[in-house]
RNA sequence: GGGGGCGUAGCUCAGUCGGUUAGAGCGCCGGCCUGUCACGCCGGAGGUCGCGGGUUCGAGUCCCGUCGCUCCCGCCA
């Protein structure tokens, strides 16, 4: 950090003192995030927004009587002189650890009641709750800042990177008539017209596209966005999206300009990711391949049809579904041995996602073995065993049922094996873009609403809403 | 809207088949300690077992209700 006006409070960051400061007075400002007394001199670790540093206190300093009395969160400024530590006190685990601060005096600003959840980094997780009733002292824990200070340089960068392109970044209404996505509207009464209500945006959709007309050409906005939807792990009612819209483009100058935005991103969130461009996967053969139209690429098991394989096997159950216009799906999990209440954990999973059951059979060379194998001719184990790769001790799970339920519940089994046997290497990312999305999807009632936003261009013909597609990705 | 799990000390949790005085680690308080950095050593305090009702000789434990948290499906893109 750049160094602060220096004031009474302070002349220095915290973690940012190193070995070059040593001789130099400094005073620094903050929280007392730990204090060790060993009855002669004290140690108090002083933590501000930049980091962490030891301060030390000898009896007879003019602090040490103030020091002895600190205890976790008092806030202090303390003025004292930094100093080198000897080569066996080095701390490597501290950004500041060559250096201390011999206190000269400390000012005790503020007491502090004991928290009540620690503040550590390595502290265990906390209910969420209690840390949200005492927010300012949740904010001071190291995970929660470096959290919004990632958030701010995500922002920046886009920020950065879109003003580089000639975008124009322009707030739109919160308060306003609804903006239909397709989610509830959260309503707010109007005290001037009594009986009518604002609604909440869903996204700026329709103001961007006012923006367009109005010749603007390049918007982008960070943008506030409310949804009346129950909540996820990963998803709130109130949430903020980068939001832009371009005039006189085609698909790929919106790609080229996402990609360019999106490096920016990971760059300046420390991800490492693949270089654009990034590899484009089709809206089918990533349901057939994944089960998902958000697939981890990161690792195999992926899916295959192994219906038309399987088809006028013994096994009832199979042939039930395939008669009554149904698939079924196959991974090939590799060598692993699963005990019974394992695989029946397994089933709870497709279960979840409206499948009946998962069927489990180990393949042996030109043979399966399990209570199920009996059912299936040579030829068909030999045609399914080389569609999966299978080898001598694989573990080769099925999912037969309807089009739309078999793959998504074979996908869901996909991403929670890759969960249990660590399948995603730490720390990788991967990329793709989805394409070819379809416009509609059948309702129950036998009509057509759109899949995802309805707001896309789209091609096809309207004669066969199914077969559409919409120009998003 | 539906389903699963959880609720015990300030925090995170254990608590066996329903059985004597409900435990641990961390934190907190007191004492000792001049090179620690999750300091160490000694001692101590701290409990409406979420709440209400029921079963039972006896409930943290079983049953019903209720409140809260959490995960999943629906919903949402």
């Amino acid at each position: 950090m750049r160094p602060p006006r220096a004031n009474d409070y302070r002349d220095a960051w915290c973690g940012d003192l190193r070995a070059e400061r040593v001789g130099d007075d400094v005073r620094l400002a903050g929280w007392v995030h730990r204090r060790r007394d060993h009855g002669g001199l004290i140690f108090v670790d002083l933590r501000d927004r930049s980091g962490i540093v030891q301060v030390v206190v000898h009896p007879g300093d003019e602090g040490f009587e103030i020091a002895e009395r600190l205890r976790p969160e008092h806030v202090v400024s303390v003025a004292g002189g930094v100093i080198a530590r000897d080569a066996e006190n080095v701390n490597p685990s501290l950004a500041t650890g060559e250096v201390e601060v011999q206190a000269r005096s400390i000012e005790h600003l503020a007491t502090a009641e004991t928290p009540p959840f620690p503040l550590d980094d390595d502290a265990v997780e906390v209910d969420e709750v209690l840390r949200l009733k005492h927010r300012p002292l949740d904010l001071r824990r190291e995970a929660m800042r470096d959290t919004i200070v990632l958030r701010h340089r995500v922002v920046k960068a886009i920020r950065d990177t879109l003003d580089a392109l000639d975008f124009l970044d322009v707030e739109t209404p919160i308060l306003t008539r609804s903006t239909p996505e397709g989610a509830r509207d959260f309503l707010v009464p109007s005290r001037l017209q009594p009986g009518n209500w604002y609604a909440l945006p869903q996204s700026p959709q329709l103001f961007k596209q006012l923006l367009m007309i109005g010749g603007l050409e390049r918007y982008y906005q960070i943008a506030r966005c409310f949804r009346d939807e129950d909540l996820r792990g990963f998803r709130q009612p109130e949430f903020t999206q980068l939001d832009l819209e371009m005039a006189f483009v085609a698909e790929e100058d919106v790609i080229a300009v996402m990609e360019t935005v999106m490096s920016a991103v990971f760059d300046a969130a420390d991800f490492h990711v693949p270089s654009a461009p990034w590899p484009r996967l089709g809206y089918d053969e990533a349901m057939l391949r994944y089960g998902t139209d958000k697939p981890d690429t990161r690792y195999g098991l992926e899916l295959h049809d192994v219906g038309p394989l399987l088809a006028g096997s013994e096994f009832k159950v199979f042939e039930g579904v395939l008669s009554a216009g149904g698939v079924i799906r196959a991974l090939n999990a590799g060598p692993r041995e699963m005990s019974r209440s394992e695989l029946d954990g397994l089933n709870e999973v497709v279960q979840r996602h409206g499948a009946r059951a998962v069927a489990p059979i180990y393949a042996g060379d030109g043979a399966w073995t399990g209570n199920l194998a009996k059912f299936f001719a040579a030829e068909q184990i030999a045609a399914v065993n080389a569609e999966l790769r299978a080898s001598d001790g694989d573990l080769l799970l099925f999912v037969a049922d309807t089009p739309a339920v078999a793959p998504v519940a074979l996908g869901a089994l996909r991403v929670e094996l890759a969960e249990r046997f660590g399948l995603v290497p730490e720390g990788s990312h991967a990329l793709a873009w989805i394409v070819d999305f379809p416009m509609f999807e059948p309702l129950e009632d036998g009509s057509w609403g759109a899949l995802h936003h309805p707001f896309t261009a789209l091609s096809g013909d309207f004669a066969d809403p199914g077969s559409m597609r919409s120009r998003a990705y």
